[in-house]
DNA sequence: ACCTGAACACCGTTCAAGT
DNA sequence: ACCTGAACACCGTTCAAGT
């Protein structure tokens, strides 16, 4: 059946259908052929929409970056709430998508969505009067701590069986509980940072020269 | 030449040999074939020593976590100095690395570099009077910021082709040449971090009642 | 115990062929 | 323009065979 008068495939469902599977099982899932079985298409089919596998995955991260809010700069009342908000909403969307965190955390590359939003927040904090090195590295380590956040459960990380902790790692006799509390462990870590990290840079605002 | 002698391979050099091909050419470029032949062996030999090239990935892992120091939590002066000290070493150790960064990220799970680090860090807070719940939100929260700096560097994320940034986003005008100053870039957003939270939780650390 | 080659079920990608 | 099957050079892993 080559050539079907209405095309089987866009673009738009490719992606969708490439990023619930990664949702689901994975990066290491994401193969071609696989994802191609998913669409009822031969392989080879998905090179009539994507050059490469690598682009591919280009577009299903940025499908995921444009599902961050940035509302919030557009005029924004002060820049540590406007920060406070962009940071909330940036993590909740790698949060529902942690698989795709790795690949996005390597930096923004030519993908547009992800280029607006280190636009948007460059161009807050320079009008909130911040200089311009100081916004880049604000910029840059409030992704490190997004990204950080997103890349993985801290409390999954650690293995549910009491018997690895015991003797060998006093102080984490209880970790094997983590599990049960995951979702909180995970969002009082984020929040805690969060409003730490502001404190601190609020400290450093207040003494800018003027 | 099978079974000679002295053994052709060993565990510790096979993790070497796998670090030098992450770091020199990224995760991908580690397939279990491609290994075997920069070690003179064929490809199935590895299987003698790792039951799976996942378990050969956490090796490799746990090598680069065995490099950051914990000695600061020994006899800690306070918990904010030795903190700092050892996020600044363990970065440095990410840093030497970043290509493995990703993996390392997931979690500790059953790696006992990571659970000894992890274990020190909680240990040292509870100690110094944080409340156990507290000192679990600090330890994710600087796992956070920390691996987030160290899994790709901020400046070099951005194109140093200027025609990416023109008209589209107005802010962005002088992101390409973050690469000259990508080291100082990223040095610098982790400095500045990392002493922002660190102010950030010594407030917190002031309201603790005793 | 530790290495080998052969084999299996997979990959990403190219390409000529179809309409 | 958009899909197909066949083909190429790769994967991770198993296994029987060697010493």
């Amino acid at each position: 059946m080559p050539r079907p008068r209405t095309p089987l495939l866009s673009r738009e469902r490719i992606v969708a259908a490439a990023l619930a599977l990664v949702d689901a099982e994975g990066l290491a899932a994401l193969s071609t052929r696989r994802l191609a079985t998913e669409l009822s298409v031969s392989g080879p089919s998905l090179y009539n929409h994507f050059a490469t596998k690598d682009d591919l995955l280009d577009a299903v991260v940025d499908s995921v970056m444009g599902e961050v809010d940035l509302g919030m700069f557009d005029a924004p009342e002060d820049w540590r709430a406007a920060l406070a908000a962009w940071a909330r909403s940036y993590r909740a969307a790698l949060a529902a998508h942690p698989n795709v965190v790795p690949v996005l955390a390597q930096g923004p590359g030519r993908r547009p969505n992800a280029l607006r939003l280190a636009d948007a927040v460059f161009g807050c904090l320079v009008d909130a009067g911040w200089p311009r090195g100081q916004a880049t590295r604000i910029g840059a380590l409030m992704r490190y701590f997004i990204t950080g956040s997103a890349l993985g459960s801290f409390a999954a990380g650690f293995p549910e069986d009491a018997g690895v902790y015991a003797a060998d790692y006093p102080h984490l006799a209880d970790a094997h509980r983590l599990a049960e509390h995951r979702r909180a462990v995970d969002e009082g870590a984020f929040e805690t940072g969060l409003e730490a990290l502001l404190d601190g840079l609020a400290l450093r605002y207040a003494r800018l020269p003027d």
